[in-house]
DNA sequence: CCAGTCAAGTTCAATTTGGAACTCAAAACA
DNA sequence: TGTTTTGAGTTCCAAATTGAACTTGACTGG
């Protein structure tokens, strides 16, 4: 069980009163999934902030800026692609591509006979524009988050990083065979 | 720009009739944001299946379970503790807790004339009943998770992840001055 | 003791979301 | 070539979500 004893540091914390030690220490020091609170945790922390502004700025909604970086990472690419890998579903996609079509921010798809099945997915100009002014912030969170690493700790988490995700593809979607649970009601 | 060159291994990968070399692959290695794209990705491979689980084998939605589990670790927290520990709006959150009432897995809150700000919540038997019948499974899939790495390796994990998060108090909900966006449209 | 302020929780209404069914083009097969 | 199958994308609609306004109890300073 993961260091329980580490959890309420010193601080004496006002416990008057029956007051509780906050939430976010037992979440973090007596959590029995620790690193997947801390994953998620930090892409709260992470994602919050920056939605809102590019709602606020641009009036995107998520999944709307979504496909815009998936497709200036991966220009060309479909629909399933993105929900593939960002895990939203297809219809929320086909409207979010849709409204960034009629905004002019993806190149119109050949509305010509012939592809409907597949579609290549191309930011315009103005798409690209969008994605480069608004990419420094998701860089500069991303910079403010790892601040209190030092270069030689941020190669490593990212190694680790690495190493789980390219792992993760084998039980992608899946639960474990211990993971079945033996209801009781 | 991230080492792209590292990007498509050595996998022929079928380049045939310009095939989109994968957006996932773009996404993980020619990503500008390369940490919170691991992070927010393993979370969604995390997360999915197991509140699927959860849904399909209880009925429960994830906020609703999300209750659940931070009382579980943090028994007498109210529900301001779990809006800010888990990113859920009070609103949502309100509505989660009054279901759970209904349904027997928390105490009903004293309804007694005194206690309407700040209530503590608790499980009842029957709630943790079911935390411990559903713990296994995230605790199942959060050691495939990291299946890949060894001891000492999750260790060094859980150090960089936990110092990223404790730092991370400081800027919670904001975004650094860098991140202002100059629009030019 | 009382007015004024504050914050937790609730309610309401409008928006967003996503499962299910559907369409239709491409691929597979005969 | 004709038929079947597959799967990407869309539409529809019921359900979930959440911002905004509101309620209410607690705290503050007079």
């Amino acid at each position: 069980m993961a260091s329980l004893e580490t959890a309420y540091k010193d601080e004496p914390d006002s416990a008057e009163e029956g007051e509780i030690p906050d939430m976010l220490e037992a979440k973090l020091w007596a959590n029995p999934c620790p690193f997947t609170f801390r994953i998620n945790y930090l892409a709260l922390l992470y994602n919050t902030p920056l939605y809102n502004l590019v709602s606020d700025q641009y009036g995107l909604s998520r999944p709307e800026y979504v496909v815009l970086y998936s497709l200036a990472l991966a220009n060309g690419g479909s629909a399933r692609d993105v929900s593939r890998t960002s895990g939203f579903p297809k219809n929320t996609l086909s409207r979010a591509i849709k409204r960034l079509e009629k905004l002019g921010l993806i190149k119109t798809r050949s509305k010509a006979p012939g592809g409907r099945r597949k579609q290549a997915l191309h930011l315009s100009d103005k798409g690209w524009a969008l994605f480069n002014e608004t990419l420094p912030a998701f860089e500069a969170q991303e910079k403010r988050m790892l601040k209190s690493l030092s270069l030689g700790e941020r190669q490593i988490l990212f190694e680790l990083l690495s190493k789980v995700v390219v792992d993760a593809q084998e039980w992608e979607g899946s639960l474990p065979p211990e993971a079945r649970i033996n209801r009781k009601g």
